[in-house]
DNA sequence: TGCAAGTCAATTGTCGACATTCCACAATCG
DNA sequence: CGATTGTGGAATGTCGACAATTGACTTGCA
């Protein structure tokens, strides 16, 4: 990966076009760079080092370094003491089967949230919030995509906060950034580019939310699964001609 | 934790006192900090300043953070942005069931290898030459105790790899600074400063060798189990006493 | 007297320079 | 001719200083 032009970090831009300022800067690197790596902009094994990823960054090799931590922590490279950071690339077939077991465990966990009857109600109270701030996003600039996936992300995060079954939740969102759901995250950004499917995932919540409300089971199941494989498909089949991969097609079943 | 009184870290040692430098000093510090949250000489949620740190061992502030982000990783801290490090206090129980689930993993892994005859030879050499270099460490001085461990690990990894199941081995011995088990080999240490653990720590190790030559499996796995939760009770004994805590009695079976 | 805004000290974040170590290449020796 | 050791360059490790932010304290006002 020896692209040299990077869109500026955060701190970089003047202060009324500043983003929201969650992040910091190390963690702005290591999203991108992780990005990159998903992307498959990297090879597996290259070298990264830090003066480079410095200057491209345009911030001195201390920040990196901690990006480079982080990055480890994700799984995405690895660091060997005085001899540098190594990209580890990770597959298609991975990232599909972090889709597949995703959309197995949150089928689970919105059955089972439709099945809690009144319980269910904060979390269709939030649903609604979150699904009307994505709503409000669908039409943001592509480079800040990543805001109407943060709204998408805390819609089914609802699902699992409220469907009862704490290991299911601690499963879908604990340390998400250090396992396999990281990876699924992170390979989405470059979907959410597209407006069509910014709609078409806003429509799927939209009757996930319907259908939680109106109590079916079968049908909040069918359709956050539905969600998730689509995304899926949508992912997979941008990275594959990115990547110039092939996935294992046993991997992508739709039922 | 105030204590102000330090030893050398390995590097400001004359060079002929110069222990084996394969840690780097994040990696020293970081053990030695993670050693103290466990014996209990730092409190739940107390503060730990960069600062503090680097004067304490004698470093810049660059490698006090690239330690507290490996606490981080060990589950024994959390690192706040802008706001610090905060220790994360782990109790005695938490301790004494990753020794209980290791002794039930452990047993598991050495009658398989006694079952597995022929198979089994490449173990027993492995084990003779890491219980020999452990025999040659039983007199080390005492604050290089961490070097007899070392061998008595290497000793139990022996069993574990070559006990024919691939999940078993990967469950004992993957990522074992970031799971329950580094909790148990970082508690350890204080325990093998004593002499006569040590002797009997080798004692066992020497029974269980015979017990895999001679294919006996049950008493193969006995004697694991008998080693692992000896070392959990002298273990959970001195901490206990070092931080006047007490432990579930349930947690100290002996079956 | 209670609350809010402003101020200040303390601590983390960042930077550039220097030190140390590793690796590749080359020259030499067996 | 192959293996080994010495050397040079490049990258990581470490350091001290400066910048930015936080949280607590103080001060002013209602």
């Amino acid at each position: 990966m020896l692209q040299d032009a990077h869109a500026p970090l955060d701190q970089d831009l003047p202060a009324g076009r500043r983003r929201t300022r969650t992040l910091t800067i190390p963690e702005q690197i290591a999203n991108r760079v992780a990005a990159a790596i998903v992307n498959g902009q990297y090879r597996d094994g290259e070298r990264l080092r830090e003066q480079e990823l410095a200057v491209a960054y345009g911030v001195s090799r201390g920040p990196v370094r901690e990006a480079l931590r982080a990055l480890e922590r994700y799984g995405l490279a690895i660091l060997l003491p005085r001899r540098g950071a190594y990209v580890v690339g990770i597959s298609l077939g991975v990232i599909a089967e972090a889709f597949n077991a995703r959309a197995a465990l949150a089928g689970i966990a919105a059955r089972q949230l439709a099945r809690r009857g009144d319980a269910a109600a904060p979390a269709v109270a939030e649903m609604q919030a979150a699904i009307a701030h994505a709503a409000a996003l669908v039409d943001v600039a592509l480079d800040e995509s990543h805001l109407f996936q943060a709204a998408i992300r805390e819609t089914a995060r609802c699902v699992y906060r409220h469907c009862g079954a704490g290991h299911i939740e601690r499963a879908l969102t604990d340390q998400v950034d250090r396992s396999i759901w990281g990876l699924m995250w992170r390979a989405q950004p470059l979907d959410f580019q597209r407006r069509d499917r910014r709609l078409e995932s806003l429509d799927f919540w939209r009757r996930i939310l319907a259908a939680l409300e109106a109590r079916d089971e079968s049908q909040a199941e069918r359709l956050i699964r539905a969600e998730i494989l689509t995304t899926r498909d949508s992912v997979i089949a941008t990275l594959a001609t990115l990547r110039g991969e092939t996935v294992d097609p046993a991997l992508m079943f739709r039922d």
